[in-house]
RNA sequence: GGCGGAGUAGCUCAGCUGGUUAGAGCAGCGGAAUCAUAAUCCGCGUGUCGGGGGUUCAAGUCCCUCCUCCGCUACCA
């Protein structure tokens, strides 16, 4: 018995200035199928997710609000929180940057990076707006008749003048080149890499990471004046996570980590600074970043003025749980923007989930229990037909392994869903109702080889829908120690003869109350 | 402007290093069956593969050019 290897896996942390939206859900979905996978192929998976708690703007959404910025805190990351419990996360921590434990890891990250010889005191300058919390360069600026200097977005900028910390990131050039090149697999998808290799090409210049305009961060360590800048202190909550800077701390052995979810708007963040950061720290870097895309709303971008803003608690209690993470994980590439709509939402459902998988079992279970005695019948001789379709159903965890290497996770659906649907085609084909009349052992076969087959479709789709799968696998009497993929196959088969309980269905049909409410 | 990607059936997309009549899912139309959540199964596509030119015995697949769309082009996360 050897020790399961280990995979560590986070999500980027959450900004709580406001109230968690369907992107926040979406990521902590995909990442936890990603988790939940890799456990039950035999990993020892820790999974991190969290918030990050700092910065100007929970300032000044607290003075808006007129709280305490920490008040703000507690009471948003609160309701993130929720969301990841609402959501079925099987993450193992939630951390959040205003925590102890984080501080102490950002001062320690910070003074390693400090004695390397890789941070120094300069001052910034530049034109600032205080609302996009931005410099931006004298050209992104204009001078408008008012006498008033506009940024980029539209808001007035001033001249400022700060002292900083910087980060060396100009000697990280070379390093973070090479080692691009020798690890392709570092950034994903590979359209990603290009940009990010072709970006670095240009030439990097050295970060500023500390601010002293504002206090709500972590003390720059022996100059307090100084918070730390929001890529140090967020950047750095994948190792707090697992007790650094102890590295004899018993979650250590995670590091580095297997894989950080990102959206695509961060990639530059955690495939140019953090490699820097880590390298001049002298801690090992992560094997790899993949960053998805966005989610529209019928091909719009969610926003609060067009009004199309989904609230993640309110989509889940609409349309189910488990209906909800299968569709964003089937419908949309992973690694590509997705549009979603309540007609391709109950599409999903209905086509996939009630009519395809739901009403296969139930209709192979309901025989059993009429014609079986309510127990497993026994297997007789395989037809070929019978064999190509166990066949089919032995060869999933192949694909699916294949497809989740590189996060192809609607593709892993896929492939299941390929087997759903020639197990209809079985069904149909080898019309069990009539054998039950003219062989009735026969009958007993095919329902067993259903049956089978369904086993290991519900064990390849617990990563996608835990609590739907377990009723399924409830339903064939497979017991809760053999639900792994070390289960799948031929070594796993079910035993005839095992008592089944009464077949429910899984999959309720979505039915449209005449278009009402749910403008999903 | 520079670099990169994309434009294939009504919709969403597969089509690797060029090679039999260009595919899948969904939607639509017709039929079969009745075990099942009116679910399932079978059959049905005359698509200018964005436009034009070229290379080749042969191009959706290579080259040139044009059009359209998208991403990146540093300190809001």
């Amino acid at each position: 018995m050897t020790a399961k290897p280990p995979f560590y896996i986070t999500t980027a942390i959450s900004y709580p200035n406001g109230a968690p939206h369907i992107g926040h859900a979406y990521e902590a979905i995909a990442t936890d199928a990603i988790a939940r996978f890799h456990r039950l192929d035999g990993r020892d998976v820790y999974f991190l997710t969290g918030t990050d708690e700092h910065g100007q703007k929970m300032l000044q959404t607290a003075r808006k609000e007129g709280i305490e910025v920490r008040d703000l805190a507690d009471r948003n990351a609160k309701r993130f929180k929720e969301m990841i419990g609402a959501l079925n996360c099987s993450n193992d921590d939630f951390i959040r940057t205003s925590e102890e434990r984080h501080y102490e890891a950002s001062q320690a990250i910070w003074k390693r990076m400090a004695d390397n010889g890789d941070i120094y005191k300069d001052s910034y300058s530049g034109w600032y707006s205080i609302r996009d919390e931005a410099y931006y360069q004298e050209s992104e600026t204009e001078l408008r008749d008012d006498g008033m200097r506009y940024g980029p977005q539209g808001t007035p900028v001033e001249w400022v003048e700060e002292e900083s910390y910087f980060f060396r990131l100009s000697n990280y050039q070379d390093k973070l080149l090479e080692h691009y090149e020798k690890h392709p697999e570092f950034i994903g998808p590979d359209e990603r890499r290009n940009e990010v290799v072709s970006f670095v090409k240009r030439g990097l210049r050295d970060l500023s990471v500390s601010r002293t305009t504002f206090d709500w961060g972590i003390p720059v360590p022996g100059d307090e004046k100084h918070v730390m800048y929001v890529w140090v202190d967020a950047l750095t909550n994948y190792i707090t996570g697992l007790g650094f800077p102890d590295e004899a701390a018993p979650n250590w052995r995670y590091w580095p980590a297997n894989l950080h979810v990102i959206g695509k708007d961060i990639v530059r963040f955690h495939t140019v600074y953090w490699p820097a950061f880590l390298m001049s720290a002298g801690i090992p870097l992560p094997d790899r970043v993949f960053a998805h895309g966005f989610l529209f709303n019928r091909g719009e971008k969610m926003s609060k003025s067009v009004g199309n803003v989904i609230d993640p608690f309110a989509l889940i209690g609409h349309y189910g749980l488990d209906q909800v993470r299968y569709f964003f994980l089937r419908e949309v590439p992973f690694g590509q923007d997705g549009n979603y709509s309540h007609d391709a939402i109950v599409n999903r459902i209905n086509a996939d989930l009630a009519n395809d998988l739901g009403n296969l079992a139930q209709r192979s279970l309901s025989m059993i229990a009429k014609n079986c005695g309510g127990t497993l019948p026994d297997c007789g001789s395989l037809s070929n037909a019978d064999k190509a379709m166990l066949a089919q159903a032995d060869a999933m965890l192949e694909a699916c392994r294949s497809a989740m290497r590189t996060q192809a996770i609607h593709q892993a659906l896929a492939t299941v869903w390929a087997c759903v649907a020639e197990a209809n085609r079985y069904f149909a084909s080898q019309e069990p109702w009539v054998l039950r009349k003219t062989d009735p052992a026969r009958m007993g076969t095919v329902l067993y080889v259903t049956a089978e087959v369904i086993r290991q479709i519900a064990i390849l789709a617990q990563p996608a829908m835990p609590d739907s799968t377990a009723k399924i696998l409830d339903a064939l009497g497979v017991p809760e120690g053999a639900r792994n993929f070390a289960n799948l196959g031929a070594e796993g088969r079910l035993k005839s003869g095992t008592e089944l309980p009464k077949p429910q269905p899984v999959f309720p049909r979505y039915v449209d109350e005449e278009k009402v409410e749910g403008e999903a």
